[in-house]
DNA sequence: GTGAAAGCGCTAACAA
DNA sequence: TTGTTAGCGCTTTCAC
């Protein structure tokens, strides 16, 4: 059933029977709660192409996800972060396109979704720290939101990210309060803007304290599940191993957990800081059930809120960008000092 | 710069220009390279919802991923199969819409999707055994192939899947090789298709081998993590405890490790079973590396060709339900024998 | 408060 | 081989 057939068999004109559906406010509310009903019967949709060619608007969102080599894997907290946009796109009427592409084919795909009308605007994830795309995107002039920051960039732009930086740095002080001098950093590729984030609020904490840095003590690349096991690995072997791991993100976690397991060391205590789902430290586990499902979710909330700004900016676009840092949460159980 | 601006540039009517660029035969090949070149270079891409409009082709897939509860994790495979989907549609001019929607919503979403004509087929994850969707999508008439298997239904449908079956069939008989004969199995929700078929693998390789059935060596539900390390808590707490573990899903396999390490196990070898991402047997590790990308990009090329499975039936909607059922890789290190 | 008509940008009969 | 024309289904001026 389209407009035109709903409008006949109501006897009015296309024109009033639109108008009632769309709320203008010079329909009589007995024509509107008559086409209403008509329309609730007979199950009409406005044709979402037909509307879009007509306002100019896509009614879609599109998020890429890049990814920098063939078989990389796709990280999971996307998977979260984007159930959390579909909820909200879907509350106000629009589609959340979704593209995972090589990064090498990243501004083909941004500009081709432009050029084709296909979006009113985009999420851009895994920021670099130098971002190639702050340009492309500030170019092609759709709103656009960063799922994280860029670190080096003078361009205005619109960003929602977790405090990567103070959450690390308050999981290492907790490290320290416990005792532990010698503490592992094994970290996500540091080109990418968190891991940097991550590393500095380490070494802030290290610092802080008057602890050397030890450049030994820090692990980073992508591989993340190996790069936790053989990083632990190595860590462990050396002459002088840390008392403490942390993990920067819940797959290098599991590599993690595996090595000390196999070295025949006991995990005494987990200790979980909310960043995305990342597990960030490990040691003295005394059994304490990881914070999994709170942490997953506190993804999707930042989901649901980025797309909140995403279609405030597209309702208003001249205003200034819109920023949001939330605050990790650290979940911790009782501390038993170090190992 | 659209159709008519280019057109125009051309001294050409539209329908030419149209016409050289889509391919057809009576464009003289002079012109097509006159019009291809100029297309170039003014970056001229057609605007899709004019193109839909027209054509009727919404030239989109929906993925419906529904969740079972407000903060149910979202599966990670489902990024890896998406992924490998979002590839193939990319390749053909498609773009893909994903809806992470409340199950209880999804009826709602099928239905908006189609009567607004904003797709051209869905791809339904996590089918149940008893699977309500089929009918609807029957009722609603658009193509769609289904990520799993329906048992319960006389309905034809499309659909891809691992063989779940025979992978735990060939898990268990692995172990039972290896002279395990108390074997747990922590399997996912057996309302879901998948749980379902893999708990008949293991109870086959069972029964084959005249081993009776233990019900309480069987665990099964959703809240994977917490579900792993409680079963295999209590597993390894009984009376009479297992010597291996087949773990159901790669989160469940996570609560497993964490709770072997916690009780003072070492785990002496891994073997892993390449369905989706999932990794199945937990033993006597020796330190073999899980094979984590591979198994990823196992769930990623499921996508690929699921995806185009549902384009080809796109094309010719009359041919007869197309399946695929691939068959489970078994990832295993050398044999060590019973903990 | 309602309707007629033009137009969004493209495709596809039908003509030439 | 190319062009003319009529839609696709909706929104939006403009007129009544």
């Amino acid at each position: 059933m389209n407009l035109k057939q709903l409008s006949e068999k109501l006897g009015l004109s296309q024109t009033t029977v639109s108008r009632a559906l769309n709320g203008f406010p010079e329909v009589s509310e007995s024509t509107r709660e008559r086409v209403r009903r008509a329309a609730e019967v007979n199950q009409y949709r406005p044709n979402l192409m037909a509307k879009s060619l007509a306002t100019g608007r896509a009614m879609a969102i599109a998020h890429i996800i890049p990814v920098f080599s063939k078989n990389d894997v796709v990280n999971p907290i996307f998977s979260e972060f984007v159930a959390g946009a579909s909820q909200t796109y879907t509350e106000h009427g629009y589609e959340l396109i979704l593209t995972v592409a090589d990064q090498k084919d990243e501004e083909k795909i941004y500009r081709s979704l432009a050029a084709k009308r296909a979006v009113d605007g985009f999420f851009v994830h895994s920021p670099l720290s130098i971002e190639p795309r702050l340009e492309l995107l500030t170019d092609i002039g759709l709103p656009f939101v960063v799922h994280g920051r860029v670190s080096e960039t003078t361009l205005p732009y619109s960003w929602i990210d977790m405090n990567n930086n103070s959450a690390f740095k308050q999981a290492t002080e907790l490290l320290l309060d416990m005792g532990h001098q010698r503490i592992g950093l094994i970290n996500g590729p540091e080109t990418l803007n968190f891991g940097e984030l991550r590393r500095q609020g380490y070494e802030t904490a290290l610092l802080a304290r008057g602890i050397e840095l030890d450049s030994s003590l820090v692990y980073s690349a992508a591989l993340p599940e190996q790069l936790g096991f053989n990083a632990t690995k190595e860590l462990l072997a050396s002459a002088n191993p840390p008392s403490a791991i942390i993990a920067s993100s819940y797959i290098v976690a599991l590599g993690v957990r595996r090595a000390i397991s196999l070295a025949g060391l006991k995990i005494k205590k987990d200790v979980s800081v909310v960043i995305h789902d990342d597990v960030l430290s490990y040691f003295d586990n005394g059994g304490s059930e990881p914070q999994f499902t709170a942490t997953r979710s506190s993804v999707r909330e930042a989901g649901v809120r980025g797309a909140q700004m995403l279609l405030d900016i597209i309702d208003e676009p001249d205003r200034a960008p819109l920023t949001q840092l939330l605050e990790a949460q650290l979940i911790i159980g009782a501390s038993t000092g170090p190992a």
